[in-house]
Order: C-alpha cells, then sequence, then structure tokens
DNA sequence: GGCACTTGCCAATACGTATTTGCAGTATCA
DNA sequence: TGATACTGCAAATACGTATTGGCAAGTGCC
C-alpha cells in the first residue's frame, strides 16, 4: 500500500508503481488506446491500481502533451440576453456530455479579436461564435481554429443556423392575414445575419403584397428592451402610426410594447405588435407576445455537436441540418387590423 | 532573422534564441518576474526579440509547470435566469481584467459535484459558487480549493451576500405602510440562504406588526417564470385572497402578476405584488414591478475580486464589505390596500 | 591584491501525461 | 534448430514553461 503523501494528487506515476507497471505502460492503459498492445492481466492490475488510489488524470498535463485542451470557448454578445442565455446553456450540456469544458466570452468583458487571443493561448479545440456580424469577423484570427458560426451562415466556415428569412416572412404573413397595410419594423443596428434576414423576409413579403416600408418605418435601436422602448418612442411621434410592428427579437417588441401602453394605446386594439425568439417572458407579458418561436437551445446543441465532431473527425453522421426550422406563435398582443378610415 | 517553421507556434525557446540568450532566462524577463536579477540591456533584448516575433506564451505548459490554470470555475443554478447571468457577467469582467478565464458551469448540465471533479482536474485556481443550499454544498470536494460563496453566508468559506433579511423587511415595510394587512409569500422549495432569508425578513417584520402568516399564504414553487404563475394559481383558489404578495424573485413575481392578470385582477386596485432582484424587466410589464433592488452585477464582481484575492494572497484592501446593501423600488405593482370590509 | 559579496546568466530539473522506439522473450514456421 | 514474426513492456523523449542551484565575472573593501 504505497499511497502518495497526503495532499498530493495522485499521478499516473502512482498508479503504476503500485500496479508494478512502467509510468508509460500505465499511461497506455488509461489514456485508453483500444488498440494498444497490452496484456490483459497487466491492464486489469493497472485500472484496479487507479480504482484503489482514486487516480484522476490532470487535464492541464494532458492538454500539454496533446496539444489540446479539450474545451471550447463559446462567444456571445451578451449572456444576459435570455435567447443568448439559452443558447449557451444549449451548448453547454452537449459539451459537458462529450468531454468539454465551456470557456464563456462575453464581449461584453473584452472584444471578440482579445478572446480569440487568451483562448489560442489556452489551446483551445473549438471555438463557438454566436451572433457575431460577418463584418466584424476576424479572419486572421481565426485561421487554425476549429470554428462553428452560429445564426451567422458563411462559405468559409461551417455553422448552424435558424431560417430568419422564414421568420421575417412568418411575422409578415401573420401581420398582412390580419389586415394590417401599414406596417414598421424595429432592428438593431448591427450587421448581425439573423437580424437581416429577418428584417430582410419582413420587407420581402410586405413588398410581394405591395407594401413598401419606408425609412421612418424602420427604426434602429439597440438590440434590448430599453432599445426597443426608445425606437418605439421615435415611431409614435414621426409620421402617422402604423397599425402593426415586427420586432427582431423579444426583448425589442417588450420594450416596443410597454412603450405603446405607457402612451395608452391598447394592444391589439391599437396596435398590433409581432416579435421574435419566443423567449420564455414572452408568454408573461400582457397582453402575450405574438412572436417567432425560435429554438435556441437547439441551437447551441446543434452548434456544439457539430463542433465536437470537427475537432474529433468524427464523420458526419445525422446532423446534417444546418438550418433550423422556425414557427410562427400567435398570441394576444396581435389582431384584426382597426378599421378606422376605411369605414 | 530565425523564425520558427511556418504554423508552428512561437515559444520561449525561440524568443531565446533569437535575443541570444538560455530558455531560462528568456522565460524569467517574460514571467514578469520584478525583481528578477537580469540586466536592463539583455532583458530589453529578450522583450524586443519576444515582440518581433509575436510571442504568446502557452498557457497550458504555465499552468502545468506553476500547477495552477489561471482560470475560475462559476457553479451557477442556471444562466437563464437574468439575475445570474447579470451575476456572472459582473464576475467574467473582473476575471478577464485580472487575467483568469471563466469556466461557465451550470447545473442543468451536471451536479455540482461533478463540475468540481472537472473543475479539480483541470487544476482550476478557484470557483465561485453562486446561491447553493448550505445543505447541497460539498464539503469533501471543497476540500483544497479556493472558493467564494455568492449569497450563501458560511463560517466555513468566505463569501459575497446581499442583505437578504433588509430585502424582505423592506418588502414588508413597504405593503404595511400602504395600509396592507392580508399578505403572503411565495418562494421557492430550494434551501438557499438568500431566498430563506428574504422570507424571514418578510415574516419577521410582519410578525413585528401582529401579522401571523399561516401556511396556505406560504407558497412554494421552482424560482421561474412557470413557477410563480402556478403558485399564484394556487393561492387564488385556497380560502380567502391576500391584498398583497412578495415573491422572493422577480422571475417568480412576474409569473404571479401574469395570473392574476389572466383571472381579472387588477394590479394594483385588487391586489399589491412585490418582487425582488429588480431584473431590467421589472419596468418592462404592466404595471411596472415594485422590487427589492439587488446589486447583482456587483455582487459577482465583488465576488470575483475577493476570489482573486485570495488566490494571489493578495492583502484585503478595499473590498471589505461582505454584505452589499439593497434598496426598495416603488413602481407601479403595489399601491394602497383595497378598502373592502372595512368600510 | 586577496577577501567577501553581489550581479548576471545558464545548466539542470520539474510539472504530469503521451508517444515513439527498441529490446527482450515467446510463438510460428520451415 | 534456426530464422522470423510477434507480443508485452520499459527507456527515452516530447510538450512549453518555471524554478533552483551554481558558476563565472564583476564590485567594494581594507
Amino acid at each position: 500500500m504505497a499511497l502518495p503523501p497526503f495532499g498530493r494528487r495522485v499521478t499516473v506515476h502512482d498508479v503504476a508503481a503500485r500496479a508494478g507497471v512502467s509510468q508509460p505502460t500505465a499511461s497506455l492503459v488509461l489514456s485508453q488506446h483500444p488498440r494498444a498492445r497490452v496484456a490483459a492481466a497487466t491492464r486489469q492490475r493497472v485500472i484496479d491500481a487507479a480504482a484503489e488510489l482514486g487516480y484522476k488524470p490532470n487535464v492541464v498535463a494532458r492538454s500539454l502533451a496533446r496539444r489540446r485542451s479539450f474545451a471550447l470557448g463559446v462567444i456571445v454578445p451578451d449572456v444576459r440576453n435570455p435567447f443568448v442565455a439559452d443558447v449557451v446553456m444549449g451548448a453547454e450540456r452537449v459539451a459537458a456530455e462529450a468531454g468539454y469544458a465551456v470557456l464563456l466570452c462575453d464581449q461584453s468583458a473584452r472584444t471578440v479579436i482579445q478572446h480569440l487571443e487568451t483562448l489560442r493561448a489556452r489551446q483551445i479545440d473549438g471555438v463557438l461564435l454566436d451572433a457575431i456580424g460577418a463584418a466584424s469577423l476576424p479572419t486572421d484570427a481565426l485561421t487554425g481554429v476549429n470554428v462553428v458560426l452560429i445564426d451567422e451562415p458563411s462559405e468559409r466556415w461551417p455553422g448552424i443556423a435558424t431560417d430568419a428569412i422564414a421568420a421575417g416572412r412568418l411575422a409578415a404573413d401573420h401581420l398582412l392575414a390580419l389586415g394590417h397595410r401599414e406596417l414598421a419594423f424595429i432592428g438593431p443596428a448591427s450587421d448581425v445575419h439573423a437580424f437581416r434576414m429577418r428584417e430582410r423576409g419582413f420587407v420581402m413579403r410586405l413588398r410581394e403584397a405591395g407594401i413598401q416600408l419606408t425609412s421612418p418605418r424602420l427604426r434602429r435601436a439597440s438590440a434590448t428592451v430599453a432599445g426597443g422602448r426608445d425606437a418605439m418612442r421615435q415611431l409614435l411621434v414621426t409620421g402617422p402610426r402604423p397599425t402593426a410592428l415586427f420586432c427582431a427579437n423579444d426583448l425589442m417588441a417588450i420594450g416596443a410594447m410597454k412603450q405603446c401602453l405607457t402612451v395608452g394605446l391598447r394592444l391589439p386594439e391599437d396596435i398590433s405588435l409581432v416579435g421574435c425568439d419566443d423567449i420564455e417572458l414572452a408568454r408573461f407579458v400582457t397582453p402575450e407576445l405574438s412572436t417567432v418561436s425560435i429554438p435556441a437551445r437547439e441551437l447551441g446543441a446543434r452548434a456544439a455537436r457539430l463542433l465536437v465532431q470537427l475537432i474529433e473527425q468524427t464523420p458526419q453522421r445525422v446532423s446534417a441540418a444546418r438550418l433550423l426550422p422556425v414557427r410562427f406563435v400567435a398570441r394576444g398582443s396581435s389582431g384584426i387590423a382597426p378599421t378606422t378610415g376605411v369605414v
């Protein structure tokens, strides 16, 4: 019973000594090389010794030797956005399942480039980039790194995205079907693909219906509740009020809703509102928010799974679908267009 | 110009070679030991060489040699809770500032014990444990680890907490001042200290006012919006309806509010509602949520700062305060008690 | 000019695991 | 029975950085 000194962690050397083999042999057994040529009896002795000593491999040493860290970086614009948090959560579950740790990188803490530098210094195995504008994609900083883009389709890097065009079209379909003709859109100023496409799908569908969205009815603000409120405030004081509004995400929609209620507009009688994402809270505001449901957790999970496949060179099996479908959820914030002026 | 082969990262050896010194000397200069005895000229040569080659230290190798990883684990119950996300964000900023990476560990992905195991295997320098019940504190798994508890005061481990008793008392003060006598509380079933103390402060203050909270008016559910809604539904069907309600966090309060509005109660005329946390959304529901403001980001930031101090053995300077103050924010969800039955 | 002392650097080693190579010993076959 | 192939293991080395100990050269002192 040659237990290692108290307080020191058990290493392969300890295991090897106890099993009466050399360190490399112990390492061979414990690193699970299935093709390793080790006699069954020896293998068992090593395994037993490891179990008795409670051996846990030192991941840092392993990382150095293998030149990989078994960790993924997840770079997000803002964890405080519930949609983003959901993506992160989906990714973390899959990562943990596959034996990877998750390094959280919020863009509020550092720039993307800075995050990538520190991740690289840590021998990160791969990076998940969520909702980063194509223009701010640091091409150089990404060379030689396994990357999966979330919601930012690209020729150059693999990714998982949601059908953002469809999201915009669905919102438009819904509002058109309710008879709305005076429409508006609120979205962030960023060049994040998903947001741009939601807008494009919306605008396209309206154009098909013969409706042109003029610039005062296309407003930009930060992708937060406060941003939505501010944009709505602007919208309400410039020109004739639209009867329906589509917001690029639910947070903005909730902000816009708040502003409407504050100035005494009734939803959906005076104005209809549609969001996008279907965060949990969409069902808990009053009126409940009509929105386009985006599978956030699934998005994160798929992206992580794809990244792990890239890292481990696993032949791609099932998850060929790189464009997740979205669906419309009608709730109380949208209704039939007011007939004012028509009657 | 002896540049290292393409594709290989620049190491200290390369820098040393270029500067014409030995590897240890280069290492001595680059690891920033200020007391290192190196001639100024030599030091400069090394620094220049490093700059010219674009040397970035390999954190993994450094971690192995120094037996620390320059990374912090942050274990949270659920990132999707906006309050938690805010704590995480505060912690990440400070960590990044101090040169530490953040390993995000959500309890939905693995148990606390499992997370601690993998963190330990990664030679983590310290762990932030957020809102973990004292009972589920894995004493053994924490030995030999730098730990800072968030919102869970303990004799045994350092921590940063918010004044949860005060939070409960402030909510009670407010509702009592408005004339309410029929009160209720909704909180999670967990034994998380902050939640228990919010309840205790509330109950204590009511008792001082001669009001006893009976068990049907003390309801438990999960600490989510859906939980708040369900608890409220129960509350409304059992016994006479209270005129005011305090919820252990804003999410539950928003859920409760939703349920009230759904069954046609008016806020604050029929029932007053007070939450706790002051998440951003509290100002965007209708009516706006009266709540106790808890400095979430500050909480995370302080905790991270304390943890870094523990790790680096920095003499504790400023941040002696381990109990952050809270303050009440009156908004539209609470109002004067209805006079029904008194008149 | 010899002594003690300091300065500036390098050689050697450590951190814990993985991988490559090579050497015995045994089995296989002619 | 000798050559050949194979099996099972250990010796040596690598990964990139940090640290310790020691040696030479330089400084100050009497």
